[in-house]
DNA sequence: TGAATATATGTCATATATGACATATATTCA
DNA sequence: TGAATATATGTCATATATGACATATATTCA
C-alpha cells in the first residue's frame, strides 16, 4: 500500500525524491493529496455513471479532452478549485462534496 | 440578503458588474463563491477560537499577516487551494472540512 | 485621548495553473 | 486483426495565484 501510493503520487508528477521522501509527507499533505484523489475520481465517477466520454464532458465544461484527462488523473497541474469547480458545473452540490470528503476520511485514517 | 451577498462579493474583488450581474450567477459558481466564504470563516473562526493574532497564525503556516488577512477575507487572490492547505496546517481533518461544507448546504439553499 | 496592537489594502516580481493544441497510447468491437 | 473511438501525455503562451513587502486603517486599553 505504502508502494501504491508513492506510485500513484510519483505517476501524477508529485516530488517524491529521496530527500523529501514520501513517508515524510506532514498529515496535512497527505490530506491535501487524498483530497484531490478524491475529487478527481469522483468526477470520473460522475462521468462514467453517465456514460459520457471525455470528449462529451470537455463540450458540458467548455474544456478540452486533455484537461479532463488530467483532472481525473490527479495530475500536479490541477488545483483543487479547478476540480471543484468542474464537479458544481456538472450539478455536483455541496452536500455531495461533503459526502465524498466524509468517505475520504475513512480512506486516510485507514 | 441579495444586496448583503453582492456587497460581500464586490468587497472581495469578484467581478460584479452590470452584465455580468450578481443575479445571474448560476448555481455552480454561487456555490464556489459560497464554498469560499465557508472555509474562510473557518479559518478565522478557528484562529479566534484559540486566541491567535494573524501575525501568529502566520508563523505558524510560514505565511504573512497580509496573506491571511486576505484569506479570511476571501479575496479572490486566495485560491481554495491556499483556503485547504491552511485550514488543514492547523490541523483541521476532511471530517471538520465535511463538516463546514454541509453547514454551507444550508446557506446556499436559504 | 493616544499609544500599542491588530487587521486590511495595495503593489509587484515570480511561480504556478490554465487552455489550446499536437500526438501517443489504450480500448472497443466489427 | 485492424479501424474507430477513447484516453493519456507533452509542450507552450498566457492568465492567475503567491509571497514579500509597504502602508493604511481599525481596535484595544492604559
Amino acid at each position: 500500500m505504502k508502494t501504491g501510493k508513492r506510485a500513484k503520487l510519483a505517476a501524477s508528477g508529485w516530488p517524491v525524491g529521496s530527500a523529501q521522501d514520501f513517508l515524510q509527507l506532514s498529515d496535512a499533505e497527505s490530506a491535501l493529496v487524498e483530497l484531490r484523489l478524491a475529487l478527481s475520481h469522483s468526477l470520473r465517477n460522475w462521468r462514467r455513471r453517465r456514460g459520457l466520454s471525455q470528449v462529451e464532458l470537455a463540450c458540458r465544461l467548455k474544456s478540452s479532452q486533455s484537461r479532463i484527462a488530467k483532472m481525473e488523473a490527479g495530475d500536479i497541474s490541477v488545483s483543487v478549485d479547478l476540480l471543484v469547480r468542474a464537479l458544481f458545473a456538472i450539478g455536483a452540490k455541496p452536500k455531495d462534496l461533503a459526502k465524498t470528503i466524509h468517505q475520504l476520511e475513512k480512506r486516510v485514517a485507514g
